[in-house]
Formats: structure tokens, sequence, C-alpha cells
DNA sequence: CTATTCAGATAGGGATCACTATGTCAAACC
DNA sequence: GGTTTGACATAGTGATCCCTATCTGAATAG
């Protein structure tokens, strides 16, 4: 945009500095606000004035409440699963190193990030709600999802699993099991201890594994 | 057809009769609305208007939106696990025949009663949003859950599951991924095919089976 | 049959909400 | 330096919402 700009010492913002700046807070300020009242519960007045402007602003800078909503919902999605997707690969799944590291990952999300798993609860009910809107939120999520699933089929690959064994599928299970958790941990935090998310994950990918040789009652 | 428990021939209702007929009528149409309009979204009009009766009754048979919500809370919560734990009484885990009925469960779940996960997925967000509410939950769940724990329980003692995994954890883990899969089918239906749940359910109890021997780097 | 009670209907009040019309002041431009 | 532009503030509007006060008519009681 800007062909001229070179300039390290720039005390004042620039219009459109200032412009980024105020629709990131503004951003910052409605996934916490949606996070705490929900969509419906959420008020724009409060929404600008957490993030320190008026209502004026957040009008000036967003088309409205669902536009301010469907942003987030666009570019706020997907990055814990990545997150996830990152953390197995450093290390081989079905390892204690990689079972410990994503129990940390499921407590950060959980405990730490308190928003976080409200506010994609709000994302999923607002997406099975609006048909529309559903189909851009699979869109989104196939990416992340596919990362998951490279580094997944990777690790079966290397631990010798079946061939059968599909890495969508198993991707699915994961990123499943992750959500569930995660929501259950807010409930009943004594139910899901740091450990069980890689607990889990050990069990699942020594089933798959075990599923190799013997003769299983089903042929599928 | 008439009832024979109390006064034959009957054909009006008495007044008793007449009110509990109403507030369930009531509460099935607050489940209904909830569920796709959200707590704060729903309204009480819409609510007494779906039931058939006007904004007067609703107020005559409850306390309120909230009242009529949280007690909707309380007993419309649990069904489905229970549900879930008779299952896998009937067959035992790890079997395909379990696994078949198990995917027939969710599908169930997730395609048919529509209205279910969404209605659960406002249940969790009040109760993470009120903290009072939260522990009533957690209370309420604590019974599906220790039936589903003590099914668990048995079919890890038949199949010589390694004394030291806990059917609490197990339990935690089958819900957890339940759930999870629910919600993940209602945004894309082709990734979680029918036989997705059972075949997860036999990968983690093979793999249970299989920890028995090898000598893991962690133990707890 | 008359009186009483009460489930449910009706109307309205007070508050809140999303959004708009208009004003203001500093940055960008000539 | 004067003019224009545009980011943000302020005030107001119509709609909606939860809840309450009041009313009606039928089921119960005497």
């Amino acid at each position: 945009m800007n062909g001229e700009s070179d300039e390290p010492a720039r005390r004042r913002l620039s219009r459109a500095e200032a412009k980024a700046r105020t629709r990131a807070l503004l951003l910052d300020a409605a996934a916490r606000v949606f996070a705490r009242k929900g969509f419906t519960g959420a008020s724009v007045e409060e929404i600008a004035e957490t993030a320190g402007f008026s209502i004026g602003a957040l009008y000036s800078n967003f088309g409205g409440k669902e536009a301010l909503f469907l942003e987030l919902l666009s570019h706020r999605q997907t990055d814990r699963i990545a997150e996830a997707a990152q953390t197995l690969d450093r290390h081989e799944p079905g390892t204690g190193e990689a079972a410990a590291e994503l129990g940390r990952l499921l407590l950060d999300v959980a405990d730490k990030d308190i928003d976080f798993a409200p506010l994609q609860a709000e994302f999923w009910l607002y997406a099975v709600r609006n048909p529309d809107v559903l189909d851009a939120m699979a869109a989104n999520l196939r990416a992340p999802r596919q990362a998951l699933e490279g580094v997944i089929s990777t690790s079966l690959a290397q631990q010798g699993a079946p061939a059968e064994v599909s890495a969508e599928a198993v991707a699915t299970v994961v990123a499943a099991l992750f959500g569930g958790l995660v929501r259950q941990r807010r409930i009943d935090p004594a139910s899901v201890p740091e450990e069980l998310f890689g607990q889990a994950l050990k069990w699942l990918f020594a089933g798959i594994n075990a599923g190799t040789a013997p003769a299983a009652t089903e042929s599928e």
C-alpha cells in the first residue's frame, strides 16, 4: 500500500496504524465478551467499552455485531488444533514425552485460556444454527485438521500400523477426544487429570498397532 | 384410552392433571426453543407460544425464564449417557456387536435428536458461566457417569485388563469421545461415519489390554 | 345452586438492545 | 497554512424483552 514507509522512529501512529490497532483491540475485547456472555448475551456497548472505545468506533470498524462475531469465527478458530499437531510432530505419539506434553497443552487450554472453550462452544452453536456459516466453518477446520492428519499419518507409518487404518479417522478421534476432555475438565477438573489425555492417546495408538496381527471377529 | 390408575372414565382433566400437562408441554417447548435459540436468544413468549399457551401460563408454572432453564438443566441432562451405559452393558465392549450398536446410538443422538447436542452445549455454557450451577451440574452428572464407570469396570475385569487401569479414567475418555464426535458430526457428517465411535472404542480397549505386559516409561 | 379458588389469558411498564445520524478534532494533502 | 478527509465520540430511535398487575372462566367446595 505504502511505498515510502521506511521511518523507524515514528512517535505518533499514522491513520492506518491507529485504525488497525483499534480493530485488533476491538477483536480481542469481542472474543472475551462473547466468551463470557455468549453471542446474544453480549452487547456491542460492553465490547466497545472493554476495548476502551465507543460504540461508534465499533461500527466504524465492523459492519455490526454479527460481522464482528463472524470475523472471530473465521480467524480465531483453529489455532489450538494446529498447536496440538505441532506438539505431536515434535515427539512420536505413543511415547511418554508426547503424552506428557499433550497433557500440558490440554491443561493450558482448559485452565489458563479460560475464554477459549466457551468461545469455541459459541462458534459451534452459531454454526449449527446457521447452515451457511456451518459450511464455512467446516471449510476453515479442514486445513488444521489435515495438518493433524498428516502428522498422524506419518506416525502411523513409523509405528507400523495396519494399512487399513485411516489417518483421517484417527485425527477425528484425537480432536474429538481433546475437545471433549477440555469441556469435561471445566465441569469437574478432578475427573480429568493432567495425564489423562496422553494416557488415552497411548491406549489408542497401542490398540491400533495391536490390531495388526490378531484375527478380529470382524473383517473391517 | 383412560388411565386406570385413579378414577376410571374421567373425560375431563382435573385441575392438577391439567396443570401437570401444561407444565410438561411448557418444558418440552422450552427444550426445543432453548436448543434452537440459546438461553439468552430464546424469548419466553416464543416458548409459551410453541407450547400453545400464553406468557401468563408460563409464569403461573415457573418462576421465570431462568427457573425454567434450570429445571431442564437438572432433569434432562443425563438420559443419553445412561443409554450408552446400558448399551455397553448388553454387549461386551471390544466386540463388533457393541461397536455397531454404539455407532447407531451416536447417529441417533447426532442426527435424529437434533436438539440434544445444542441444548447440552447451552447447559455447559450456562454452568461454566455460573459457578454455583456448575457444582450442581457436576453432581447431576456423577450418577450416570458412575453407571458407565461400573459397566466399564466389569468389562475391564472380564477382559483381563491391567489392574492399574482406572475405570473412572476410561469412563471419562469414553464420554468425552462420544460428546466430541457428536459435535464434530454436526459440523462435518462425512468425517464421522457410523462405525467410527465403535472403532475408536475397539482401539481403546485393545490398547488397554495390550498395555499389560510392556514396561511403560511412566508409572503412576 | 352458589361461592370460592386458581389455571391461564391479556395488557402494559421499565429496561435494554442494535443500530444510525450527527458532531468533532487531528492527520493527510495541496 | 488552509482545506479535506476520516476515525472515533455522542445522542437518540424504534424494537424487543422479561416480568407483573389485572382479569376471566371453569373446576372445586359447601
